[in-house]
DNA sequence: GACTTATGGAGAG
DNA sequence: TCTCCCTAAGTCG
């Protein structure tokens, strides 16, 4: 779960439902208890993500940095119930109704399992487990995080040229570049397999051997598959023509993807077996047929 | 209880 | 390229 999308999705929750509320913050785990201190008691102003990376800003102006990494995950209760963002690992609950404490703060549940951090409002809570990062930083250590990052394609602010210029005179290969975050943020396993393939580029191109037109496609592509995947809340890369039944939603899956998890199994366009291979560390997954340079 | 797995990334060498 | 770190669920013995 945790690719750009996910990030952009949390992003915007946060600004929705905690936006302007003074908040309380807690590390029931212990292991965030210095940074909780320093956000405690302050008033969140607005959340924005950059690729992976999740900003909180506070009226202090101390900023909280949260990376959820493979398996973080954030639980987000209220008077409706719960839900996850993130990677789900816990069914969702019910309509309850909440306890107040004499400050105001709703009285959530007992912390399950690990959570880095709870944050608390008057109306609901968040609970984060599992990042691979969570700290407070200040706005310029913020915009420093930020400027190490390479342009996210949600966000206004993106500028493709700057990952162009790097791509372009690269001898690693194209599928490696796009999961650089320094070279292009946001993009994860699942988006670098699936972008590659609807745009029938050989993963193991050099960037450098990648004309300029691919690359204003595959990046028009990125944007508009991150932009469903922040509509949605699943990444969705099949056209309805390519799925077994193209009226119904193919989600959470099997039909969402054209390659990724899908080693064995018949291209949905040629019919090719879909290959496996380890690139960058992780599994790439690609048509041999359909990515032929 | 040990081990595996997952959509990520930092740091060492 | 390798090692390690975050967490939780599922499998196996």
């Amino acid at each position: 779960m945790p690719e750009g999308h996910t990030l952009h999705r949390l992003a915007a929750h946060f600004t929705k439902h905690f936006g302007g509320s003074r908040v309380r913050v807690t590390s029931p785990q212990g292991r965030f208890a210095d940074g909780a201190r320093r956000i405690d008691g302050r008033t969140l102003a607005e959340a924005e993500a950059h690729g992976k990376q999740l900003f909180l800003a506070f009226d202090s102006g101390d900023r909280l940095r949260v990376h959820l990494g493979l398996y973080g995950a954030w639980t987000f209760g209220d008077a409706d119930g719960e839900r996850h963002l993130g990677a789900p690992r816990v069914p969702g609950g019910e309509k309850r109704d909440l306890m107040r404490d004499p400050d105001g703060f709703v009285l959530a549940p007992a912390p399950v399992g690990t959570v880095r951090a709870r944050i608390v409002t008057a109306s609901g809570w968040a609970d984060l487990r599992g990042p691979s990062a969570c700290e407070v930083i200040t706005e310029e250590e913020k915009e420093a995080a930020r400027a190490r990052l390479g342009p996210d394609p949600l966000r206004p602010d993106a500028d493709p040229e700057r990952a162009w210029r790097t791509i372009s005179r690269s001898r690693t290969t194209i599928a490696a570049l796009l999961m650089r975050q320094d070279v292009i943020a946001g993009i994860g396993n699942i988006y670098r397999a699936e972008s590659l393939f609807r745009a029938g580029i050989d993963p193991y191109r050099p960037g450098r051997e990648i004309t300029r037109a691919e690359w204003d496609a595959l990046w028009a592509d990125l944007t508009a598959l991150l932009q469903d995947g922040v509509r949605d809340g699943y990444i969705i890369t099949t056209r309805p023509e390519h799925r077994p039944d193209p009226a119904a939603l193919p989600v959470p899956r099997p039909d969402t993807l054209y390659v990724c998890y899908r080693t064995g199994e018949p291209c949905r366009i040629c019919g090719t077996a879909v290959v496996q291979a380890e690139l960058a560390a992780r599994t790439l997954y690609r048509c041999p047929a359909c990515q032929a340079r």
